[in-house]
Order: C-alpha cells, then structure tokens, then sequence
DNA sequence: TTAAAATTGTTCAGTAGTGCACAGTTGATT
DNA sequence: AATCAACTGTGCACTACTGAACAATTTTAA
C-alpha cells in the first residue's frame, strides 16, 4: 500500500479513536474527524464512504493485528486446547487486547460496540474452529461441535467485556487461567 | 502553507531530533532521517538540500517559534528592562527553550551546537536591541550601546548552556531573576 | 416557523509525495 | 588493491492529497 494512503488510514483512525474517547459514536461528525485527522475533505472520501465503514474498516483492521499473531504462529506453537500449554492463544489475545486498550474500549463504549463484538466473536469462532477444538476428546458433554464452538467464544466475549469494564485488573495469564477453570472441565 | 509539506516537514524535524539524541550529527546519515520520518527519498531532496541545511532551518524554525511570542506581545506587554516588571521576556523565552527541551538538546549536544549557538545570539541580540535598552539610564557604565547588547545576549546565552548541563533544576522564573540581578546593576 | 450556520457528499484542476532507476561517491572488509 | 555494501543526489512517470467550490441536507438558534 502506498505509503500516503498508509498514513491516511492511521490518521484517520487514530483521529476517530481520540473523539471516540470523549464523545459517543452518533455525535462525531465526519468533519471532526477530517479536522482531527488533519487531512483534506475528498481524502476522507476517497478512503471510506460513511461514518459506519470507518467504524467497521477500523475493528476489521484491530482484529486483524490483534489475531494476526496468533494465527501466524500457528505451526511453531501449540495454541490447542489439548496438550502442554492448552489455550495458550487466550493469553496472546488478551496481551493484545489490553496493549489496544486505548483504540478498544474507545469503540466498546460507543452505540456501535455491538458490531465491535459482532467481529470480534467471528474471528474468535473461526480460531476457535480451526485450532482449539482439535484432537479434545469430548468428556462429559454430548453436545454438537458447532454449540461447544459458539460456548467458548461466547464465553470468552463476555469475560473480555467484565475485564474492560473493571478496568483491565487481572493480568492476561490470570486470566486465561480462569477462563480455562471454567471451559477445560465441561468438554 | 500545503499541508502535505507541513507534514512532511514536522516529520523529517521529529525524525531528526530523534536521531540527535540517540548518536552524533555526524553519524547521522540522511537515508536514517528518511527512514525514520517515513518518507520517500526524492521528498527529503525537494525539502531540503544538505544535512547543513536541514539543521540550519530547523534551528530557524525552532527560533522563529521561541521567539515568535515575545514578539508579538510586543505591544500588549512591557518587555523592557526598565519599567514594572522587567526582563519578563527572559522568562518567556526560558519556557519556551524549557517547553522545547528535546528538540534543542538534541542539537546541542552535536557538533554542529554552534551553530545553533549563532542563531540564537542572532536573534537574541535583534530582541535585545528591539525592546530591552530602550528607556535605560546608562548608570554606571561608559561602554558603547552595542557592547552592552553583545554582553546582555552573551550572557544569557552561556547562563542557557548552563542551565541544560544541569539538567535544567531552576524554574525560569528563578533563573530570570538571577539573570537580571547581575544584569541590571551595571547598565 | 424562519433564518443562519454547520455538515454532507461530489467534482476537479493543481500540487506534493512515491518509488524506482541510475551513476557516482564513500567506507569498510579482506 | 580490490570488492562489496551502503549512501548520495538527480530525474521522471504515476498516484494520492489538496483545497476550493457547489448544491443539498441537517442542526441550531431566534
């Protein structure tokens, strides 16, 4: 990507994510964040159409760093729910989560973090699907694969969201650990 | 100005400041300023056209804004060394070089600090000339009006040099007060 | 309700930045 | 001395950003 229009984007959303700390969603105007950004009128238009495909660009760019890690080193580590480490992706995320506070709880406590979440929770249960649920005998549950996916990731959501509200106290291995408390028992 | 070479320019000052304070003028290449300002090759050689040049107008811009200030209120503020409150403009101009600590730094501490050293007597001495010996008695001295202004910027210039070495501890209230106090007895 | 002010979304000619290539210079290593 | 790598400075076609204008909304205030 060219790197003006690199620069553009990080303004943007780095512009967006200040007036998201100090206003809500719907009373941002697009000419806030254009003066924010510090760039021209028809250089916003040129990168996103509306207010709701900024918004919804910049989760899809968060979540792409944010699970980006985890999903690259899926050959060099063990990031299933079996074996040494199990789950060892929860804390990775978390890491990321909390390093992203600033962009994250900025976009959570707007009118749209429902679609933040919506996001959120798809790439959680793709990760879930594809790395996780391997080779875990199922113990004391005969419920289908696809219900077990939608309780981990739903699970997880929620706990993320009561961490963030309190403040982010807990360190990310902490926890991991007790999310494990709960999930590693039941499947 | 276009804002694109606004921020081009402010990128490759930051960049340079940067480097200033990790290694010496010297060793400082121009592919590293243009790596760190995150810029093309051919953008730093329309900016500027030597690493000479770069630093000779950053200490110019850099200046132009401690300075810009006390020139301005000329009008609204009595900047003279006689009158109510005089030499408050030496406390202007310390907060401004306090303010602007990391960029001057940087350029102090490289081989070129002289340069930046003639700028600011430079300016010093317009300023002092400008507001500051208008309307003072010549007391207990005979010497000729520009020997005072060399010896008034002198001064304060070394007390500057001074003041950095020692990390800055005195407020630029104190050290004004200090300044004027060897200052004014002998004009 | 009406007028004034602000925001939106689009267009377009002009300008600055990009990225690549190139030849020439310097500097370090062997 | 020779080689290799890095840095320098310049040129150029291409692209993104600018800023100003414009009509059409929407907001605000009176």
């Amino acid at each position: 990507m060219d790197r003006r229009q690199q620069k553009t984007r990080d303004a943007i959303f780095e512009a967006f994510s200040t007036l998201l700390s100090s206003k809500s969603y719907t009373k941002i105007t697009i000419q806030e964040i254009i003066d924010e950004a510090n760039i021209g009128r028809s250089t916003f238009y040129s990168h996103f159409e509306t207010k709701d495909d900024l918004l919804k660009e910049m989760c899809t760019d968060l979540f792409s760093h944010v699970f980006s890690e985890s999903l690259n080193t899926e050959k060099t580590h063990d990031f299933s729910l079996a074996g040494d480490n199990p789950g060892s992706m929860f804390t990775h995320i978390l890491y990321h989560l909390r390093d992203n506070k600033k962009n994250i709880v900025g976009i959570l406590t707007c009118e749209s973090g429902e679609l933040f979440l919506r996001f959120f929770k798809q790439y959680l249960n793709e990760l879930i699907i594809q790395h996780l649920l391997i080779g875990v005998e199922r113990k004391n549950t005969t419920a289908p694969e696809d219900f077990l996916v939608n309780h981990v990731s739903g699970s997880f959501v929620e706990m993320v969201q009561w961490w963030i509200k309190n403040n982010m106290k807990q360190s990310p291995e902490e926890l991991a650990r007790y999310f494990l408390s709960v999930i590693l028992p039941i499947i």
